[in-house]
DNA sequence: GAGATAATAT
DNA sequence: GATATTATCT
């Protein structure tokens, strides 16, 4: 019995992602007040274009202390980027120049294979019993991801569940069988991206009512520590999404920053903790992988999403 | 279909 | 009141 448990675990450290593929996260989302301050917003379509419900708060004072004028890194470059300057000048017009960046509502949050997989391990680790919105979201410690994003997706999530185990047990052969693991079961092109991460055996069936001996809290940052060898993780999941390509290398967001540019986020910094950022080398620039993409253009309703992954598509 | 948001329940 | 879960919308 126990002896499952043991076992998916070896196979879950195994799999953690090394740092470099977690990192990219910590910077995908951009809060209002650093979209703020670097003067970014929807290039093509502001506020102006939708008659909508844009849940437009017109007159939110921008409160003083957002700006923590010290030494800030990312001060030194400023929206004058030759990609910025048409950037700029294209959404002169609109209210982004004084709407309330404070309201700004953050872009969609694209569940990528890697984040999913984070995911999935700290639901795995919490169990299903303590898998709450909130806990999975703090074991996955990754900035900017509220939990209201864990709940959607946990929901989905618990959804695509309860498939499986209708599939496995009604199904009677199931190939899969409970087994769990690989993915090879349902087709992917149900659940694409749930399929990408293997699925923790004792989410299937009824969690017994053993002694709860679900692990106190353990940072998976700690355990990253000693994992750095599985890009094979990132692999297979390209496997499984050959859109996508694993190149978590690149680094030019939307900033146009130099490679020097170190980001900062004073703002970001609002999780509960943050016990020790991996990356350790100090003195060694972090500069994120991670690419946003604002998906715009269309005359219709131009919704930015946030990419947590290159995109490799220019 | 994915993700956000509103509504409702605990 | 905060958080979780469900339902609905975009």
């Amino acid at each position: 019995m126990r002896e499952d448990e043991s076992n998916w675990f070896s196979k879950w450290e195994e799999e953690l992602p090394p740092p470099e593929e977690l990192m990219p996260l910590s910077q995908t989302l951009i809060t209002p007040d650093l979209a703020l301050a670097f003067d970014i917003r929807n290039p093509s379509n502001n506020s102006a274009s939708h008659p909508h419900h844009q849940q437009q708060t017109p007159p939110p004072p921008p409160p003083p202390t957002a700006q923590p004028p010290s030494s800030n890194p990312l001060a030194h470059s400023q929206p004058s980027s030759a990609e910025f300057a048409a950037d700029s000048g294209e959404l002169g017009s609109g209210a982004a120049g004084d709407e309330p960046a404070r309201t700004l509502k953050r872009p969609r949050l694209v569940w990528t294979p890697q984040l999913h997989k984070r995911f999935v391990d700290a639901v795995a680790h919490l169990g299903i019993k303590n898998a709450v919105p909130k806990t999975i979201m703090q074991l996955m410690s990754v900035e900017g991801l509220t939990r209201e994003n864990v709940a959607s997706h946990l929901q989905k999530y618990r959804l695509y569940l309860k498939r499986m185990q209708g599939l496995s047990s009604g199904g009677g052969g199931a190939g899969n069988g409970g087994g769990g693991g690989l993915a090879v079961s349902s087709d992917p092109a149900t659940d694409h991206l749930f399929a990408s991460s293997p699925v923790p055996p004792h989410f299937l069936h009824p969690v017994r009512p053993n002694s709860d001996h679900f692990l106190p809290f353990v940072p998976m940052a700690a355990l990253q520590q000693h994992h750095q060898q599985q890009q094979m993780a990132a692999a297979a999941a390209a496997v499984a999404h050959p859109h996508m390509q694993p190149q978590y290398h690149r680094q030019m967001g939307p900033f146009g920053s130099p490679p020097n540019g170190q980001f900062e986020h004073p703002f970001l910094s609002r999780q509960t903790q943050q016990p020790v950022h991996r990356m350790g080398a100090p003195g060694h620039n972090q500069v994120p992988s991670y690419v946003e993409d604002l998906e715009s253009a269309n005359g219709n309703g131009a919704r930015r999403v946030l990419t947590l992954f290159p995109t490799g598509d220019d």
